[in-house]
DNA sequence: ATGAAAGCGCTAACAT
DNA sequence: ATGTTAGCGCTTTCAT
């Protein structure tokens, strides 16, 4: 029971008080150079099998990993991706969300997650997160204001946009095609006979709201028709159901089909259409959402709704962050890739 | 327009290219010391008030903000709070993860967020984690073998588990009093009349599932009763579905209804039950969940369940988190805080 | 109260 | 291929 009580004393860690390791007492316990152990844990560097083989076995023995906050300070690079959401409540986020730590899981990466409470900005959070050494800053459903994200930039951060088209020209964007399948959708419903189409917005002055929009907006004028209706719903479950509520509520027959700017708009508004307003869908009013998050296609809902190719668009995302460049002045910066309708009950 | 390219040459900042101000920078802008630009960013430090002020104007003006990664590496705390997340598919965990950002955001640490992929372990992702110097590790819905949890717990990283109990004693379990409410679900089921009961349960081996199948067993057989029926759901929409399924093909009435461990499975039961099915609910078959998610409230399910405290389970754990103590070895590891069952429309 | 100097654990030149 | 030596940008003694 003499065990030494003695700790980085000769260099020779005690197996009784591990828990951290360094390179330097991994290299004393070898009799090599402190910088063969941090070679022997640097994928192509100068080495020698035989030596790192040595290395790593008496690693995994002690449990000796390499210090990430070390290795960040001097490559100036941590290996984390920050990913800033906001409306996390949409469930449509969630998946992404999945998709992503996935993704980065998959290239050795960490994910550092911000929620941006409703109301606020991303911008609030940003100067916390740089403290960090991030490799690179995802926004999705928050907004961000260029001078931030030219803050970003400079620094050396690339910052990239999912799910929202944005001016700056500093950062990336990567979306769905939402102006055509705006236009897929008008098509769609003037096709199956519905004439009175209203929509319902997301936030007011978001890029895929309006984008939407005007594709939808753009195919109804092709058939010689115009909006008949354009509410704010807010993104939300709540303000979908608002919406139908004030469109519905005096049985005026002025609107037949209802496009959501997203799926969880179109769950609220087709509650309230079959279990308050008691109307029937789709023979009474068609509902199509966008989006398509699980509970789009459950029996309660069974939605018409376009699919937004999530995986695409983070594989996008992770070529670019791969690439590392920042967009072209030319003005390329918004990768747009391609949705898909899915017509189930409601239309 | 003389603006000088020296960069990091005289110390003194070139306002045109910043990006990485240090604090030696700083320091040497007006000419003081460089220990004292740290201590003017640390609370409680001996530094007079007049000189603080100087240095936080200058950062301000050059956007300096102290490198969190260098600070981590001397102080060997990052400031970044580790949640592993099983099952992000189950819209508890978004909520739960929502709460978790914000409570974090306001103590100003940071959130490291784990997606453990369907049919592996926390344990795979946790040498990764540890890497970089986490204040804590939040587990939920997802397993973690005692030996991980002891390899964290001796490097001095707590390890909470949230909505999971644990047999092993070098970490905390925050729950839900699950055996209580399932007592009190099975009381209230008895009392409107039901006498076939039937669970479905979760994951096989979690502590969860079968604590709230205890109680649901136990307060049955105070009246007498036995389970009609158990089956494993997955804590999946699809178990939940599947369950129903196998229960209610034949038309078989062997059961009249029906207690879901969590509430995503109540909605595929349902799905099932009212779209498939064509049963009246509840007048054919009860149904009642767990969580109360957010969708257990729209008018489609209007799910009777049992709302999990979750803010009370975060403030629990946040408070361990900061008394940092390990659990005593006496035994009190684990903290329940109290469910509260919901009355809505399906039983 | 402030300055000077020694690390935190690693990577990246340099040597050899 | 390996050892030696400087740092990365801070925090923390230790002086003064």
């Amino acid at each position: 029971m003499a065990t030494s009580k003695k700790k980085s004393d000769t260099g020779l860690a005690d197996s009784i008080a591990p828990g951290n390791v360094t390179a330097k007492d991994l290299s004393n316990m070898l009799g090599i150079a402190q910088s063969s152990v941090s070679r022997a844990f640097t994928p192509d560097s100068r080495i020698s099998d035989e030596l790192r083989q040595r290395i790593i076995a008496l690693a995994d023995e002690v449990g000796y990993r390499p210090n990430a906050i070390a290795r960040s300070l001097n490559t100036k690079s941590s290996g984390i991706v920050a990913l800033v959401m906001g409306d996390i409540t949409n469930p449509f986020y969630p998946e992404v969300l999945e998709a992503f730590s996935y993704r980065l899981q998959k290239e050795g990466k960490q994910l550092l997650l911000f929620v941006v409470p409703p109301g606020r900005q991303a911008d609030d959070v940003m100067p916390q997160v740089l403290q960090y050494q991030i490799d690179a800053v995802i926004v999705t459903s928050a907004h961000m204001s260029s001078r931030t994200a030219d803050m970003c930039c400079r620094r050396g951060i690339p910052v990239i946009f999912l799910n929202r088209r944005v001016k700056n020209n500093s950062v990336w964007s990567v979306c769905c095609n939402n102006a055509r399948m705006g236009e897929s959708v008008a098509d769609y419903l003037v096709e199956r006979g519905y004439r009175r189409c209203a929509f319902i917005a997301g936030a007011a002055n978001t890029s895929t709201s309006s984008d939407r929009r005007r594709g939808f907006v753009k195919a109804l004028g092709r058939h010689g028709l115009t909006l008949a209706a354009s509410l704010d719903g807010h993104y939300t479950y709540e303000g979908g159901y608002a919406a139908a509520h004030a469109l519905f509520r005096n049985q005026k027959n002025d609107v037949d089909a209802l496009f959501c700017a997203n799926d969880i708009m179109a769950l609220g508004a087709l509650d309230y259409l079959k279990h308050v307003a008691k109307l029937a869908v789709p023979h009474d009013v068609a509902v199509v959402g966008f989006d398509d998050i699980r509970a789009a296609a459950f029996p309660a809902y069974n939605l018409t709704t376009v699919r937004q190719p999530t995986q695409e668009m983070i594989d996008v995302t992770m070529r670019l962050l791969a690439e590392g460049a920042p967009p072209d002045q030319a003005g390329k910066a918004l990768h747009e890739v391609g949705g898909q309708l899915i017509t189930r009950g409601t239309a």
